[in-house]
DNA sequence: CAATATTA
DNA sequence: TAATATTGG
């Protein structure tokens, strides 16, 4: 879900040619779970193989990411590690709001209502270990980088455009400022197109808001994040003066007259999670020559894709691939 | 969501 | 050719 900082940030419209040879770390989690809710029939059934197999992720990674090579941006995935004990809150209220919609849309379904049965396919979504490994083994096939994140993946990924090995984070969510990563893409799919893909930066939020990247983590633990549920009433406007005015969330909380017990965890250790995360420095960010054979003995052989569509997929990414030789060449 | 087929 | 509808797995 991430935090809510819509009214209080403004992104910068940008075009695709912006990310031309730019590489951007894509936060795996948000875009599979993105392709799983909306790959969809329009009675809600994802897409599948013979066998039953949900197969809508495939078709996303690979149509999306061939595509955006095809336009000279260098994707790499990052993908989520262990959740942290805070987020247990979050991950359980996500299951059951799965169960639920998982039988509103069987009833729905049941009752020929196609546009309702949709609605809660698409909350319905879970990216089981299957998707995951199924994510992994298809960018292993199509040459793509993929980095295994120790915790959140956003975190991961905004580390690297901290490094400099990435330009941006392409993520929907805002959770990345609060990890520091200096640029944010959002929007970046193929068929939303010119019109709304966006920029943010941290910079630039920072100094539009007038406060520090610790005041802004403090706005978002007092709106509520994926490990606190925040204070009742205060959004990011509100929230957002209150820092300002008080400058330390301490006083901030005691100024609402919530008392720390019912704000709940420690702030310090709120903080931290975004402020300093576990990160991994083990891997390695490579583009390689896609797997051709692979790829449609595993998309077409096992999952019952069309070689046509798959082949002409691959050309796209081929054809970045000679681009970057002839650039290494060079040199 | 993205590719393709269909239509105006 | 471009906008719109349908299919993909």
């Amino acid at each position: 879900m991430g935090v809510k900082f819509k009214d209080i940030v403004s992104p910068k419209k940008i075009n695709f040619k912006d990310l031309n040879g730019r590489v951007i770390a894509i936060d795996a989690a948000n875009t599979i779970y993105q392709f799983l809710s909306s790959i969809r029939q329009r009675d809600g059934t994802p897409l599948m193989d013979e066998h039953g197999r949900v197969t809508s992720h495939f078709s996303g990674i690979l149509y999306r990411t061939s595509s955006l090579m095809e336009k000279g941006i260098k994707p790499i995935y990052v993908f989520d590690g262990k959740s942290h004990n805070l987020k247990g809150e979050t991950v359980s209220k996500r299951i059951q709001i799965r169960k639920e919609s998982e039988k509103k849309w069987k009833d729905a379904l049941g009752k020929g209502e196609i546009k309702e049965a949709r609605k809660y396919a698409v909350r319905s979504s879970r990216m089981s270990l299957d998707v995951v490994n199924g994510s992994k083994k298809l960018m292993d096939l199509m040459g793509i980088p993929y980095i295994q994140a120790l915790g959140e993946g956003e975190a991961q990924a905004s580390y690297l455009v901290q490094q400099g090995e990435a330009w941006a984070v392409a993520s929907q969510d805002y959770d990345c400022l609060l990890f520091g990563a200096p640029k944010i893409v959002r929007n970046l799919t193929i068929s939303g197109n010119l019109a709304d893909l966006e920029l943010m930066e941290l910079e630039s939020v920072l100094k539009t808001l007038k406060i520090t990247r610790k005041q802004l983590v403090d706005v978002a633990l007092l709106v509520g994040t994926d490990f606190n549920s925040g204070i009742k009433g205060i959004g990011s406007k509100t929230g957002l003066k209150l820092i300002k005015k008080e400058k330390e969330i301490y006083n901030a909380i005691k100024k609402t007259g919530t008392s720390f017990e019912e704000f709940g965890p420690d702030p310090k250790i709120l903080r931290n999670i975004f402020l300093d995360p576990e990160i991994t420095t083990d891997y390695e960010i490579k583009w390689k020559n896609p797997d051709q054979k692979g790829i449609i003995e595993f998309l077409c052989g096992e999952h019952g894709f069309s070689e046509e569509r798959v082949a002409s997929a691959i050309k796209k990414i081929k054809k970045m691939d000679s681009t970057q030789k002839s650039l290494e060449d060079w040199f």
